[in-house]
DNA sequence: GGTGAAAAGTCGCCCAT
DNA sequence: ATGGGCGACTTTTCACC
C-alpha cells in the first residue's frame, strides 16, 4: 500500500507540514508533479486526515490540563452512543479515549482555571449520560504533545 | 492583547485550516492584507505555534494507543529533566505530562500492537531515568482527538 | 482598518517520455 | 510512473486613503 517514497513524504511532511511542493520533492528526490500526485492520493485515501493549525494554550488563557477518569454507571450501546455524542460537542474535552480496566473512558480537557474546572466538572461532566463518578488530576507541565506518528 | 477579530480569525482557522487568505478575509469579512497582517502577526507572537498534518495512525499500522503512568524512585531536578530529555526523543511517546497526585507522569503511547508495546516498556521506558513503576492501560477506541482548543 | 496593484512564487494539470 | 512546462491562482509586499 505505502511504498518507501510515500513514507519519506510523510515523514517529511510530519516533520515539516509548511513545505510547498517544490521543497518537499526535492527533500524526496522527486520532482513536483509526482510528488504532487503521491499527495493527492495519500489525502484522498485517508492517510492524511487533514492539516491543523496548533494554538499556544497558555497565551490563550487556558493553561489548565486535566485528565478525567470517567466511570459509567450503565454500559449499554445506548448509553455509550450518547456519552460518546455529547464527548464531541463539548470543546473543552480535546481527547477522549475508551479504557480497557477499571476506568471506562480517559478524557483530557483544556481549561481557563481550576476554578472554571469545578464549574465544568459539577455542571458538566458528571451530567452527562451514564457517568457514575470521576476521578481528576491535573497536570503540572506539558512536557510533550505532538501530533507526529512514530513511522 | 487579542481582539474579536483575532479570535475569529483563529477560531475560523481552528475549524478550516486549509482556507486561503482570501477566504479566510471573506469569513471574517476583512479584507485580504489586514488580515494577513494579523495571520503574520499572530504567528509571530507565538498565539500560533504552527501548523501540523495529521496522520491516520490506523492507516500506518499504529492501531494501539497506550496511556502508561509512571513513578519516580527519584524527584531531584537531574532526574526529572534527564527523564524529560529521553521522552522527548522518543517518538512513539506522542503526549508527557507532569501530574500531580500519586503518579508522576502519564504518557500516551502509539505501537503497531501490543506485543510490541510489551517490548518497549521492558526495554525503554522502565529504563528511563529515574523511573520506579509503571502501570499501562490500554485504549479501545479513541472517541475523540482534537488540536483545536475551546476558543 | 481598506483599496488596488504588481512581483514572486506556487499549484494543478496538461503533455511527452 | 516520471519529469517538463505553462496558465491560473495565491501569497506577499507595496503605496496610499
Amino acid at each position: 500500500m505505502l511504498d518507501a517514497i510515500d513514507l519519506a513524504l510523510l515523514r517529511t511532511l510530519q516533520a515539516d507540514p509548511d513545505l510547498s511542493i517544490q521543497e518537499l520533492a526535492a527533500r524526496i528526490h522527486l520532482s513536483h508533479t509526482p510528488c504532487w500526485r503521491r499527495l493527492k492520493q495519500l489525502e484522498s485515501s485517508g492517510v492524511i486526515r487533514g492539516r491543523a493549525v496548533l494554538l499556544d494554550a497558555a497565551e490563550l488563557g487556558l493553561p489548565i490540563t486535566v485528565f478525567a477518569e470517567v466511570k459509567l454507571r450503565r454500559h449499554d450501546e445506548e448509553t455509550l452512543s450518547q456519552l460518546e455524542e455529547a464527548v464531541e460537542k463539548r470543546p473543552e474535552i480535546v481527547e477522549c479515549f475508551s479504557m480497557s480496566g477499571d476506568r471506562d473512558y480517559i478524557f483530557r480537557i483544556v481549561m481557563a482555571s481550576v476554578e472554571r474546572y469545578e464549574q465544568f466538572l459539577k455542571k458538566t461532566l458528571l451530567h452527562l449520560p451514564g457517568v457514575a463518578s470521576i476521578n481528576s488530576s491535573f497536570a503540572l507541565k506539558c512536557v510533550k504533545l505532538t501530533t507526529s506518528l512514530p513511522i
